[in-house]
DNA sequence: CTTTACAAGTGTCTTTTTTACACTTATTTG
DNA sequence: CAAATAAGTGTAAAAAAGACACTTGTAAAG
């Protein structure tokens, strides 16, 4: 044991908030814990910060293990420091914000699926340690961003249809909005390109695809522009 | 040296990007650093996090021992953990985005004004370790901010006129507004007192004093209202 | 081949919000 | 009492938001 200290240190670790979107609902993933305290009980995918590595790339790491995920969106999202959330000794969790694309995702059969499954956000399971204080913050926050960011197209396929979209905004705003205002505001921004395909129709009309112009919205950040919708 | 552990840890600080409005400037608080490294820069006030004290509880102390204030608006603003960020060893620092009505409070005798002056938030000499990068986000934070929480009037005296309210809103956003569109939404919200009283004017029409309504932003804000400016 | 079921797609009018813009008023000082 | 200074005030035009219902294209069923 070499490392000693005049005072004690917390240890210090990363939770991420991983969401995901399936075409009805917004959900959260979520580990079983496979070790004490709470063993068994349901929580955030996480774990401590190693001494060389940033932040970022502890909650990058952390969600590769446990998830198998890679190609998420990821933002720091609010460190908690109560001083008892860990029952062994004081431990201080920089939390993390995750988007991924479940459609484009193929399950990784190293990580069993039982052992991180999906939960929609509205139903919830109890959590270890604070961890509900945290997806609580967490869904605040996904919830104010998506209107004035776009990072709604983190959650959806790279071609998707502005019903797809629509009913995204719907899930996670829990709100219904109105179809031909939605799309004229959407398409207004000028920020969707059309493609030359359509979802091949499964007994009904078929819908045309689009993608989100990222070089564009970067190009428009620039100069000013604010996403809004 | 009783505490050692089985691999390193990084030590914990806070750092407060501390903001005031002196009737026509955005300023931010800066200490002059009397240890290495770093001694003599400037800095952003802040300190070690103690084992038995929350985070918020951090960045209040520090903030009350390093300028004497008390009275601050808090919240916490992003976890910076770089791992050469502090050049002793790993230090993860994490940010407090605070705001002074400077107008109401007197300076300490306890605290040296020339170890604690305010710099234009336009005019920020060089600072030590990532304090730069701390500022600018906190300024970040700022701008966003007073468009959808009503933080501008932390920054002003309890009683204020219309005009030194749009003055603040001119100096964090960096852009002229017109004085009666400005009015007229603020007026608008009805989240304004007129008080009995105007300021005793120098050689000028006196102006209306306000105070802004705390209890009824908090009851309009249970029921789902966004201030919008 | 025709009908049915189903989601996709589309336009106008009304209301609300935002923006542009200039003179009068109250007070102190010289 | 004239000058200087910031406070205070309204309207019209433009833009954005919101409400609202029918037609279209496809596959499946009959």
């Amino acid at each position: 044991m070499p490392f000693t200290y005049q005072y004690p240190r917390a240890a210090l670790t990363v939770d991420c908030v991983l969401f995901g979107f399936d075409g009805g609902a917004l959900k959260v993933l979520l580990i079983r814990r496979g070790i004490e305290p709470f063993q068994n009980h349901w929580a955030l995918p996480g774990g401590f910060v190693r001494p060389d590595e940033t932040l970022d790339a502890a909650a990058l790491r952390e969600l590769q293990e446990e998830t198998g995920l890679r190609e998420v969106y990821l933002e720091q999202l609010y460190t908690f420091g109560e001083i008892d959330r860990d029952p062994r000794e004081r431990v201080i969790s920089v939390a993390y914000f995750a988007l991924v694309r479940r459609a484009d995702h193929i399950p990784d059969a190293a990580t069993d699926a039982a052992e991180a499954p999906w939960f929609e956000a509205e139903k919830i399971p109890a959590l270890a340690f604070d961890h509900a204080e945290i997806l609580q913050t967490a869904l605040e926050r996904l919830r104010g961003k998506i209107r004035w960011q776009p990072v709604g197209f983190e959650l959806l396929p790279k071609k998707f249809t502005l019903s797809q979209f629509q009913a995204l905004y719907e899930a996670i705003l829990g709100r219904e909005l109105d179809k031909r205002n939605f799309r004229k505001k959407l398409l207004a921004l000028d920020l969707l390109v059309a493609l030359d395909e359509s979802t091949n129709a499964a007994s009904r009309r078929p819908a045309q695809l689009f993608r989100f112009d990222q070089r564009k919205y970067q190009a428009l950040t620039r100069k000013g522009f604010i996403f809004d919708l």
